[in-house]
DNA sequence: TATTGACTTGGAGTAAACTCTAGATGATAT
DNA sequence: ATATCATCTAGAGTTTACTCCAAGTCAATA
């Protein structure tokens, strides 16, 4: 797979794809005689769960410091374990922040409502 | 209240809480005469709003826009529940991307665990 | 074979959200 | 009154995560 159909698949651009390659966010993909990438199944993989721990908010450090650990081997899998749970850790943290705030945005917006409803303001 | 307690009260550094005054996220915050900040308790309420967004992952952008229309007065109304709507959306989306990396984050601990427990790696 | 067009690298540039610094001014204890 | 400490402003610096650019290389096409 070329690194314009990997761009369109998982709709990152391939100026991001090179940046996680070149960091380490993502182990290296698999080049053409050329030196072109030619990505594999593990490398969109790889890709594909990047994409999706990005989205939730884990920095790309962490996800460095996990594959710097897969590539080190077995001896890792301890650290690996942990590395993992401290980011599961911090994300049920963000669960538990972001319905804190929908639940005040909620509300907010149940007055608002109400005002509009109304016309009158029975503010705070 | 002086900065200095309020940075300790919310754990925001008085940087961050001048920072926030500057660019409009929060309101314009009460002064001594000699110039001091002397924050009231609608200051604060300010500043406790903006913690709970921002820890939800808000962009202080966004409140400014909030802030903004709430010192135009009660014609805004309407727009400033679009804002909170939209933002809201933004939430619920991020509690659903968050849930999907825990979900996987979840199954491969479970898996070292695995590896750890039986000192095999049955691994993908 | 010449010419496109996609791909390569290294490095510079950008946006968001702080964070720090310097120099001035305000408040307080002796 | 003076020394000390907190606070003030304006502006520069930092970090994170990209994003863009230039100049060169590879690949497919006329």
């Amino acid at each position: 797979m070329t690194i314009s159909e990997v761009s369109e698949k998982y709709e990152i651009s391939q100026d991001t794809l090179r940046y996680y390659e070149r960091i380490g966010a993502i182990p290296p993909v698999h080049r053409t005689k050329g030196g072109v990438r030619d990505y594999t199944e593990e490398d969109t993989g790889w890709i594909e769960l990047v994409k999706c721990m990005r989205s939730a908010g884990l920095s790309v450090e962490a996800l460095v410091q996990y594959v710097k650990l897969t590539q080190k081997g077995d001896t890792t899998l301890l650290e690996r374990r942990e590395l993992l749970n401290g980011q599961r850790e911090q994300l049920i943290g963000q669960l538990e922040a972001i319905r804190r705030a929908k639940e005040r945005l909620d509300y907010k917006i149940s007055r608002y409502d109400e005002a509009l409803k109304t016309g009158r303001l029975s503010w705070d």
